[in-house]
DNA sequence: TTTTCTTGATTGATTGGTCAATCAATATTA
DNA sequence: TAATATTGATTGACCAATCAATCAAGAAAA
């Protein structure tokens, strides 16, 4: 419980300040305990963060798993687009936090480790629900340009540059996944 | 020459590092001179990597207006999206600046007014390229997407993850940019 | 030409502040 | 009592920024 505390408290606090450069004075303050609880939780701040962002990524895993229950095809597909961009992970928080545990991931290997495992499921259900409908090849080329698209879209909300609400964005993908299905027909 | 050596060196050691987390102290070394040097000359670290970043988009810009030059219709797109990926622009070195720096602006609103006119003039030359080609909204929105999709190849490129190489990233890109084309006729 | 002045470049040493981590001590719970 | 939770205070490291002092070079004056 007290861990919880401190993640949500960590995610906050990385929202607020748009980088993993919060302190655990300001964490542990923020879940209403003292710094060196914290440190008796976790053993050191690259632990926290690193539990933050395992959070953060078992959540959306949950909620993947959940959305795309008994779907099939486009719909599933559209699913797996939606909740990227559902209210409760395309929040500036938790993009904020993404941004910054991705610029982190290039110094520690565990964090790569964990985020490449998440790209991998989210490339994963992409080409499955693709390749009933696209060739091989084509089906893995979408779901990189999918997957391109949403962290290039997370980005630019980031920066609060381009399509700033969800809905556009969900469309702006969903624009690319229809021309990509009705494009096999003819190309 | 001094400030250039500087600058040179600070985009090195960010890139190394992968982050803006990076002492004076270390590019000062780097550039063969001593920490206060750097002060001397720019100010303070803020200002140091300010204009490192105004310097990676100054060389960007430089690289854009030539590679565009006397170019129309999807020849100048396809030079616009050919400069992104062009080898001196996407190295480990310059993207890993790219991401610290997008983190940085969260903070700095120097910085991420300076990130945003970059972005501005991106989109204004998608733009003005693809009407000719495709109605207003639709260019609208298809710079949107070229922007949203650079941006994520270059994220993708920094974890090592998704398309390796500057080949099939621009193939994605150009794909997407060729189905648009295409589909505006049949939509 | 030599000497003195002036200025910008450059450095080493220092300072002040910040922060993660530790630890000893106290409270709470089982 | 034993074990766990919790804190305040402290330590040690690191780093940006400052500053006084040197150095090199060129301008002015003799």
């Amino acid at each position: 419980m007290r861990r919880q505390a401190l993640i949500n408290a960590a995610i906050v606090a990385i929202g607020e300040r748009g980088s993993l450069d919060v302190t655990m004075s300001e964490i542990a303050g923020r879940a209403g305990v003292s710094p060196a609880l914290a440190h008796h939780y976790f053993g050191g701040k690259e632990d926290l963060l690193f539990a933050t962002m395992r959070h953060i990524l078992a959540e959306l895993g949950r909620d993947l798993r959940s959305a795309v229950e008994g779907l099939a095809g486009s719909a599933r597909l559209r699913a797996i687009i939606g909740v990227n961009f559902s209210s409760k992970q395309f929040r500036p928080e938790i993009i904020a936090a993404w941004l910054a545990f991705y610029v982190e991931a290039q110094r520690s290997v565990r964090l790569r480790r964990l985020l490449r495992v998440y790209a991998r499921r989210l490339h994963s259900n992409l080409v499955f629900a693709l390749k009933p409908l696209l060739s091989a090849t084509e089906a893995e080329r979408t779901a990189e340009g999918i997957a391109a698209l949403v962290d290039g879209l997370y980005i630019r909300r980031a920066l609060k540059d381009g399509p700033p609400d969800a809905a556009s964005a969900i469309a702006l993908v969903e624009d690319y996944l229809k021309l990509k299905l009705e494009g096999s027909g003819n190309a």
